[in-house]
DNA sequence: GCCGCCTTGGTACCCCGGTACTACGACCGC
DNA sequence: GCGGTCGTAGTACCGGGGTACCAAGGCGGC
């Protein structure tokens, strides 16, 4: 009804489930296709994969909830043109549904917080500045605890470094937590990812 | 001129080169600074991080040109809260501002496209795996367990991933379980370097 | 000499991760 | 229909990991 409301929209079809969502999509060629994530049957993200597959120009605009989870971010490698929570707006509905149309994408406020911040994740710095962060950051370690990451790198435990450093458990406990501090961890396992990143360790090279 | 015309925004100071404009920000505490990526002096990019690593809540919302070019990723990396083209509309610009200065996060609809579709490419279809050695390991696991497993190697716990799956915190520990003993890892940390060195997950940094 | 950093080591505490089960609905192949 | 796999979820348990402290010896710089 929004929709229909405005002038320069209009509603082409309806669907209520996937399969029938990729067929009215193939015979109707919207601009826009309005998609919800969750849906009986097929679920949104594959129908989005099969219409932008299918090779027509139609764009999937997808409504979302709140949080942007894994299907969301499905939706994204599928293809979709952006992404809006269910509960927005009518003018921000509106104003989507134009800017897709548009050949551009959109994203609501409240989930580009979370995409950024995923995003950053994805691309540290040091990926195309040569001389980024996490390269300051493993320069700040000091030479023990660079040789104390590479291990954690080669998947050791605490006991495992601790005896073949001939240390204490405890020693190696107090390294790990000042890695952790200075290259930004919550864990071990985020530290092994920092190594990989920096070249610290690489893959198949671990004995 | 356009933000102060406004009631409920007030300029608070301008700069016009970074180290200035990092002083400034810790002078002033502004709820957002609008931050120029080419600045004479020290950039956009290292006074965002400053800013952001400064620990006040200033967010930071950078004008960028046209394209999202490495410096707008690199900003982003540095905590930025969003990106908006320095020709936009004074609408825009005006909404961008309250949505940063609320928490949330914004992004131009021309760059969000670009985000996207980069975002995405950061996240391979699932299937495209080839690697030699390990990787029939890797055919032993499930759909939902590959998943979990990359979840795993980007360095999410179980709390996280049960979020962003929709899952109970119970059930990820089951698939845990299962894909430790597929893999023959003993930790999650074997596993996240099982999955660096099948391919699973890449660095994504360095070549 | 004194200060700061690195390395080592300790204790105490809490929480997350991993294990070992059990269980049930959906789906698929025979 | 029936057995197998998969995905989901639960409970109970425990050990390792991480944090928050403190402390001492070595070593280099000012």
């Amino acid at each position: 009804m929004l929709v229909e409301s405005q002038p320069d929209l209009t509603v082409l079809g309806e669907a209520d489930n996937g399969a029938d969502a990729v067929r009215r999509a193939a015979d109707l060629a919207p601009d826009v296709v309005l998609m919800d994530v969750r849906m009986p049957g097929m679920d949104g993200i594959e129908a989005t994969r099969r219409i932008i597959a299918s090779g027509g120009r139609s764009r999937v605009l997808v409504l979302t909830t709140f949080d942007l989870d894994e299907y969301a971010y499905a939706a994204l490698r599928a293809g979709a043109s952006g992404f809006l929570v269910k509960d927005a707006q009518p003018e921000d509905l509106l104003s989507g549904i134009r800017v897709v149309a548009a050949g551009d994408a959109v994203v609501a406020p409240k989930l580009t917080r979370r995409l950024l911040d995923r995003f950053a994740d994805q691309f540290p710095v040091e990926g195309e500045t040569e001389n980024g962060q996490s390269a300051e950051r493993l320069e700040m370690l000091t030479e023990r605890e660079r040789e104390v990451l590479t291990a954690i790198g080669r998947g050791w435990n605490n006991t495992e470094i601790a005896e073949r450093f001939h240390l204490a458990e405890s020693t190696v406990k107090t390294h790990v937590g000042r890695i952790l501090a200075k290259v930004g961890a919550r864990d071990r396992v985020q530290a092994v990812i920092f190594a990989y990143n920096t070249g610290l360790v690489s893959p198949d090279n671990h004995g």
